[in-house]
DNA sequence: GTGCCCCAGTTTGTCGAACA
DNA sequence: TGTTCGACAAACTGGGGCAC
C-alpha cells in the first residue's frame, strides 16, 4: 500500500497522521522462528539488514507480517538520513562496517492465523502498538490526531514530509486508493544552467549552478517533451564555450551543448546531499528561452 | 578507464475506459 | 465527441560493483 502525493492536507476525525520515514519500505516476514525482509517489489533483503532480522527473531515466536521502513536517525540531525540507508543498498558493505539501522514500523497485516488486512487501519495500528509494547528494539510509527502541527513540526526540523492514513481504511496493494497519502516538504532554489545534456541526440537533463555559480547537480524531471524540443533548438542557436573540464557528462553516453547565455532555473528538491549535490531535484519554472 | 547494471522513488507520456 | 481519470511503461537520478 503506497501513500498517494496530495497538495492539501485533508482534516477531520476519519484521519490520523504520522511522520514520513525517510528511508527504505520494507516488509516482514516472521515464521516459525524465521525472518524474510522483502522489498516493494517483494525482493529479498534479509541478508542486508541482519541487525533487524535478528531483533525480529529474537522479538517474536509468532507468525507475523509487518510493513514498515528501514531508517538510519542521525543523532545529530534529529532526524533520518537517506543517504546512509543507500550506502548499506549499494556498496554492499558488512553491516558490521556501518551504521547500524533502524525498522520503523507503521502496519501490522497478519498476527498468527489471523489476517488483519480487512480491518480498518487505527485497529491495526492499535494491534501493532500493544505487539511492540513486548519488544523495544524496535519502533513504531505514533500516528498523530492533528495533521497541521505535526506538518509545522515536521518543517521546522527538516523531516522529509507526514503521511495521512484513513483511520478506517482496510489495506490495499499499491496505490489503488485514496487512503493513505502523503505530503512532502520540498526546498527551492533560484538557479541557472549554462549547457543542456543531450543523449543520442535528445535533450536528457540540465546542467544546474548555484547562487555562487557551483555545480549543484543536473535537473530532468519537469522537462516535457515540447521544452526538450524547445531547449534543443535554443541551444543550437546560442552555443557557447565549455565552462569547465571535465564535464558533468564526462564518462557517460551524453554530451554538454554549452550556452553563451545561461538560463534562469527555478528548481525543487527534497534535501542537500552531504556533498551538496540536490537530491531529486525538480524544475518548476525555467526563463531566458525566447519564444520560438 | 570505460560501460553497464543495480535499485527506489518520482514524473512524464501514452493508451484505454468511463462519463458528460 | 471531447474530456477526465486511472493504469502502466519508460525515463531519469544517485554511487558502487563488476566485467572487460
Amino acid at each position: 500500500m503506497a501513500p498517494i502525493a496530495v497538495d492539501d492536507i485533508p482534516e477531520g476525525e476519519e484521519w490520523g497522521y504520522q511522520l514520513k520515514w525517510d528511508g527504505v519500505r520494507i516488509l516482514a516476514l516472521v515464521e516459525h522462528g524465521k525472518v524474510t525482509l522483502m522489498s516493494r517489489k517483494l525482493l529479498d533483503k534479509t541478508a542486508l539488514y541482519p541487525e533487524i532480522t535478528e531483533c525480529l527473531r529474537s522479538g517474536f515466536q509468532q507468525r507475523l507480517l509487518l510493513d514498515g521502513e528501514v531508517i538510519y536517525f542521525d543523532p545529530e540531525q534529529g532526524r533520518p538520513v537517506f543517504q546512509k540507508v543507500l550506502q548499506r543498498e549499494r556498496s554492499r558493505v558488512a553491516a558490521a562496517q556501518s551504521p547500524r539501522l533502524t525498522y520503523v514500523l507503521f502496519d501490522l497485516l497478519i498476527d498468527g492465523e489471523e489476517d488483519l488486512r480487512t480491518l480498518p487501519y487505527e485497529q491495526r495500528h492499535a494491534r501493532l502498538q500493544e505487539l511492540m509494547a513486548k519488544q523495544p528494539g524496535l519502533l513504531l510509527s505514533e500516528l498523530f490526531r492533528d495533521g497541521p502541527r505535526l506538518w509545522e513540526w515536521a518543517q521546522e526540523r527538516g523531516w522529509e514530509g507526514i503521511v495521512i492514513k484513513r483511520l478506517s481504511a482496510p489495506y490495499r496493494e499499491g496505490k489503488k486508493h485514496k487512503d493513505w497519502l502523503k505530503k512532502k516538504i520540498a526546498l527551492t532554489v533560484q538557479a541557472s544552467s549554462p549547457g543542456i545534456i543531450l543523449r543520442e541526440g535528445r535533450v536528457a537533463s540540465l546542467v544546474v549552478l548555484g547562487e555562487d555559480d557551483a555545480y549543484i547537480g543536473r535537473v530532468s524531471l519537469g522537462l516535457t517533451e515540447p521544452l526538450r524540443r524547445q531547449l534543443l533548438s535554443f541551444a543550437q542557436q546560442h552555443p557557447g564555450p565549455p565552462r569547465w573540464s571535465p564535464s558533468p557528462a564526462a564518462g557517460r553516453k551524453e554530451q554538454i551543448q554549452w550556452l553563451s547565455l545561461p538560463l534562469q532555473l527555478t528548481v525543487t528538491f527534497l534535501e542537500w546531499s552531504q556533498d551538496g549535490m540536490m537530491r531529486h531535484p525538480k524544475l518548476l519554472h525555467l526563463e531566458g528561452l525566447k519564444p520560438e
